[in-house]
DNA sequence: ATGAATAATGTAAACGTTTACAACTTTGTG
DNA sequence: CACAAAGTTGTAAACGTTTACATTATTCAT
């Protein structure tokens, strides 16, 4: 289809044989016009199928309605779920998302950072690639840090407790009777990743486990990294048979490994505390206790606070919001799984 | 951050002494210019970190470099890893994404559709919510369809052969010596599900199976709606022990309900072939043969075609494109899960 | 030296809006 | 009836670019 000519605001001025600046009042309902003259508009609006420009007003109010999502990955359901709330929210608001990835890395986050500004976004929302986050201090538009915290910028920002639900599931794990407990992480320059070792941390010592060093595994935060990182913990004899985990990828990748190549045995005693309770949590059958993030509040106050930035009336210091997760005890699934154990939009529509 | 005030072009040719045209010259590298005047533009445009405004040169040149994605769902990975690379391949041609959720209504679909035609999208990539699909007839802007067809559009389509590798999975399932196969559906509205619905029932007839009604069941593309249909199909003394499932979502709720509910005999002997193969699909312990969607080349597809007529330089008919699924083989996983059994993008790097 | 051709730059209009201000019309008041 | 106030509409500038065209400066052949 060749893009045909759009009716402007003189098309719709000229048919109702009225000024430009008629119409415009009519249509942003500014200003008084006679009822008669507003009739005469819109029929001419109607007739025509106008539909204002936004590219020309953008222009002149110096505003696009637009927000900038700058997310380290979009295909991941993490994400996609807080985008999914941001979309909900923002675009009855008439605000559009730019959703950019920045693809896992700091190079990648700082082009669509300037990709995004030089678009005039009225605003952004930012999940960081990692801790180094220089290139955010100088952004002039109202911005807001989710899920993971950069230290030093000063900005609103919206996490998880990440270590005291670490801490908790640990404890939960612990409560089961389980005193050796491993821990399979992620990367060590992402702030969740960091805290969740640190709560885990904080269980141990609390309850005077040993922490076994051969057992204690980072690597990224991949399904691959889970998959490799199991297979390592159970090369050894003495594999111990829970673990905290740091997230849902490593977790599915661990649990691949697990259904595929162990004994059994092995896998009847296996309990895994894990973040993330998405909609394919139930099929991790490993797991015992899942951390719930709130998400959708989460997402909610991250437009609360950056509309109320945008429209100019929060002035105040950068705040910090902490969320208190939720824990979901999955164990002894067999026979009882109610509908209650299941994850949160279990009943969406889908392809 | 209150919104300062960007430098100007005009700025930017006061500062190196030159006109606003000269400055523009030395920016879009046309026509020609002197280099020493070009040293001082580059120098006035270093000096005032100097970004152009993308608003303002989009109304002048009446093109965004934006592109509409209109999709059912935002959090469904079938979707998302389509736009993934969607994200991946137009961006780096300047692009930006307007990613918008029709929340599985068509009354949103129409309403976020003129919302992406009021912004000026240079084009449009649309996972339709059903088979009506009026409200795209009248779109001016190039526009591809991806993933479901919508008949008497005269549009880009592309789209997976559905009806050959249902046909082609349930074969699969028949050749494991499965002689009573269930069918568990999605809405008769989304084109994906009544082509696979036809798949099925081909490979049924071709190989002179009974069809057995109790067991062909309908309802939404949900997890819930898989849940509930295995429980209903379950609650027969004669269940079958295979499935045909028309996609991920009804596939994990069918699987969640059997890891919880089922008989470990009915749970030894199950089998389901199903389509996609996602990040998550060595959870899905029950699958045996999964249809894998070629995903890239289906974007990669997308985009040329888009690129192409937004360039102007396709004027031919609207195209259908049928892409071939892969089929995967997953049974008897036990113990032999390479990675080559492995989805692919195993080792992203995710939260 | 002259004029034509070429190179380099500037001027100004245009894209489609919004809006301050001016201008005109109507109404009301004394 | 004059004049002010209120109501309604129009004019024109502005937002930040791009680009056709005009202008000026330079080079070169004659």
């Amino acid at each position: 289809m060749p893009k045909r000519e759009n009716p402007t605001i003189k098309d719709v001025a000229k048919l109702a044989g009225v000024s430009i600046a008629t119409v415009s009042r009519v249509l942003n309902k500014l200003g008084v016009v006679n009822p008669e003259t507003e009739q005469k508009v819109q029929g001419a609006v109607a007739k025509l199928n106008y539909q204002p420009n936004a590219v020309a007003r953008s222009l002149k109010l110096n505003r696009t309605r637009s927000i900038g999502v700058l997310l380290p990955e979009v295909s991941n359901t993490f994400f996609t779920e807080i985008v999914e709330q941001l979309e909900h929210l923002l675009s009855p608001k008439g605000y559009a998302l730019l959703v950019c990835s920045s693809e896992n890395s700091v190079d990648e986050e700082k082009r669509k950072l300037s990709f995004l500004l030089e678009r005039n976004v009225d605003g952004l929302v930012v999940i960081a690639v990692s801790d180094e986050g220089s290139h955010f201090a100088e952004v002039d538009v109202p911005m807001v840090m989710l899920d993971r915290k950069i230290e030093g910028l000063g900005r609103d920002v919206i996490i998880s407790d990440n270590r005291a639900s670490a801490y908790e599931v640990t404890c939960a794990l612990i409560d089961e009777g389980r005193s050796r407990i491993g821990f399979l992480g992620g990367d060590p320059h992402v702030h969740t990743s960091v805290e969740r070792y640190r709560g885990f941390v904080d269980a141990i010592e609390e309850r005077a486990l040993v922490l076994d060093e051969r057992f204690v595994l980072h690597e990224g935060m991949t399904m691959k990294s889970g998959y490799t990182l199991m297979e390592k913990a159970l090369s050894f004899e003495d594999c111990p048979d829970a673990f905290f985990v740091v997230n849902d990828m490593v977790h599915i990748g661990a649990t691949t490994f697990l259904m595929a190549n162990a004994a059994r045995e092995v896998r009847r005693r296996m309990a895994f505390a894990s973040f993330d309770y998405l909609h394919y949590a139930p099929l991790l059958q490993f797991c015992h206790y899942a951390v719930a993030q709130p998400l959708e509040k989460m997402a909610n106050r991250a437009v609360q606070l950056l509309t109320r930035r945008m429209e100019g009336d929060l002035k105040d210091f950068p705040s910090t919001t902490v969320f208190q997760p939720s824990i979901v005890a999955m164990k002894d699934r067999e026979g009882s799984a109610s509908n209650g154990t299941l994850p949160p939009r279990f009943n969406k529509e889908f392809s």
